[in-house]
DNA sequence: CAGAAATGGTTAGGACTCCTAGCATTTAGT
DNA sequence: ACTAAATGCTAGGAGTCCTAACCATTTCTG
C-alpha cells in the first residue's frame, strides 16, 4: 500500500467516525421533537415542489428503494403532514404534497442552527467551500459506481462552468443564474438542476476534479 | 438571515445528500457480504487493541449508548467473530476481543478500497487534507456540544502542535512521532491519541480553526 | 387490438441501529 | 455496613433499509 492509499484509508476512516456519530445523534434535537433524517429530507424536497412530486422521483434522488421510502411516507402521513393525490397524468401513480402542519415543520427545518448546520455554524467560508466541494465529488463517485442517482448536485448539472475563468474567490460560473461563484456556494440539492449530457458531465468532472 | 447563514444552510443541506447516500449504502458490497458500519466500527477498535476492549469504552467512543453497542456485539457473537471475558480488573465488567473469524474479518476491513474507501479514490491529496480538516472540526464541534465525546483526533489530542511553522506542505507537528505532518495525514481515530487538557484543547483549536 | 412486458406503488418480512427503562451485579464513597 | 454510582444486559419501541411478492396501469409488440 502506497501513501496515497493510506491516506485515502484514514480519510475513510475519519468519515466513517464522523458518520457514526452523525448516524447515533442527526435526529436528535434536544430543543424540539425528533425528526428522523429521512423524513426531514422528504420535507425539504416537498417545501421545494409546490404541485408535489411523485414517490418514485424522491426515492430516485435520495437514493433509496421505492419500499424504502414508502415506509418514510406512511410515518409522514400518519402525522398528517403530507398528503396523497391520484397523478392526473398516469394513473398508477401518486403526487405526494405537503399537508399544513408539513409545512410547518418543513420551515422548521429551515433554521441554519438546527441538527447539522449546529456542526457547521462555526465553519469559515473556505472550509465550508472545501466541504461542498468534497460532496460534489464523492456524490459524483457514487453516481459512477452506480450507487446514487438522481442528485441535482452543480457538478452533474448542464448550466456548471467550473473554473470558468472568474476572480479566484468566484471561479465557477452557473450559466443559468449567470453568475460567477465560488466552492461555498456549490449546490448538492439545486432547484434549477438539469442533468448534464455525457460529454459535458465528463468534460465538467476533469476540469473541477483538477483546478488550474 | 445573512449570506455566511445560508452558505451554511447550504453546506448542511450538501453534507444531508450525502448522508443519505451513505446511510443507504455505506455497507453493501458486491463482492463480499455485508459488513454493518456499526460492526465494522467496532472490529476496527478491537483489531488496534491485542488485550481487548471494554463494551463502554467502545460505546463512548462511537458514540453510541451501551445498549447500541451491546446489539451490535450480540450480532459479532452470533457470527462467532468475537470473544468475551471476564476483566481481571471489574468483575462488573467483561474484555472483548476479535476471535479468529473477526481477525480476518478485520484484516479485510483494511482494504483502500472497499466501501467509503471507493468513494475516496479519486480524491487528491489536496482535497483528503481538505476533508480531513474538516472533520476535525466538525468533531471537535460536536464535543463541545455534548454529542460525542472518546474521539481520537489529532485536534483533541496533547502531542498535537496545529501550524507549528513546518513547510506549507506539512505545516503541523506531532510531538509523539516527532514528525511534521500535513492536513491528509491527520487522524480522526489515531491509536496513540492522549486527550489533551483544557487549555491546550482550546489553544490548538483556535490556531488550526483559522490557519495563518 | 389483445397479450406480454415494463412501470409505479404498496405490503410483508427480515436486518441493522438506535434509544430509554429497568434489572442484576459489583465497586466506591461515607 | 449501607447507600450511591458504575457496568453491562435485556426488553420494548422506532426508524431506515433491503428484497420479494403483489396489484393496477401503461406501453410495447406481434
Amino acid at each position: 500500500m502506497n501513501d496515497d492509499d493510506r491516506q485515502r484509508q484514514q480519510a475513510a476512516a475519519g468519515l466513517e467516525q464522523l458518520l457514526a456519530l452523525l448516524r447515533a445523534q442527526s435526529w436528535r434535537d434536544d430543543d424540539t421533537p425528533a425528526l428522523p433524517p429521512t423524513q426531514a429530507a422528504v420535507l425539504r424536497m416537498l417545501a421545494d415542489a409546490p404541485q408535489g412530486l411523485r414517490a418514485g422521483q424522491m426515492a430516485q434522488r435520495l437514493g433509496v428503494s421505492a419500499a424504502s421510502l414508502s415506509d418514510s411516507l406512511k410515518a409522514l402521513q400518519a402525522r398528517q403532514w403530507i398528503q396523497r393525490q391520484p397523478d392526473p397524468d398516469d394513473a398508477r401513480a401518486t403526487r405526494v404534497l405537503l399537508a399544513r402542519a408539513g409545512r410547518r415543520a418543513a420551515a422548521a427545518l429551515r433554521d441554519p442552527l438546527r441538527g447539522l448546520g449546529r456542526l457547521l455554524q462555526h465553519l469559515d467560508s473556505r472550509d465550508i467551500g472545501a466541504l461542498q466541494r468534497v460532496v460534489q465529488l464523492l456524490i459524483l463517485q457514487a453516481q459512477r459506481q452506480g450507487l446514487a442517482s438522481g442528485h441535482r448536485t452543480c457538478l452533474g448539472c448542464r448550466f456548471f462552468r467550473p473554473y470558468a475563468g472568474g476572480s479566484a474567490e468566484k471561479p465557477h460560473f452557473c450559466a443559468y443564474v449567470e453568475q460567477p461563484f465560488g466552492d461555498a456556494e456549490l449546490r448538492a440539492d439545486c432547484a434549477e438542476h438539469e442533468a448534464a449530457d455525457a460529454l459535458l458531465a465528463e468534460a465538467n468532472a476533469q476540469r473541477f476534479a483538477q483546478p488550474p
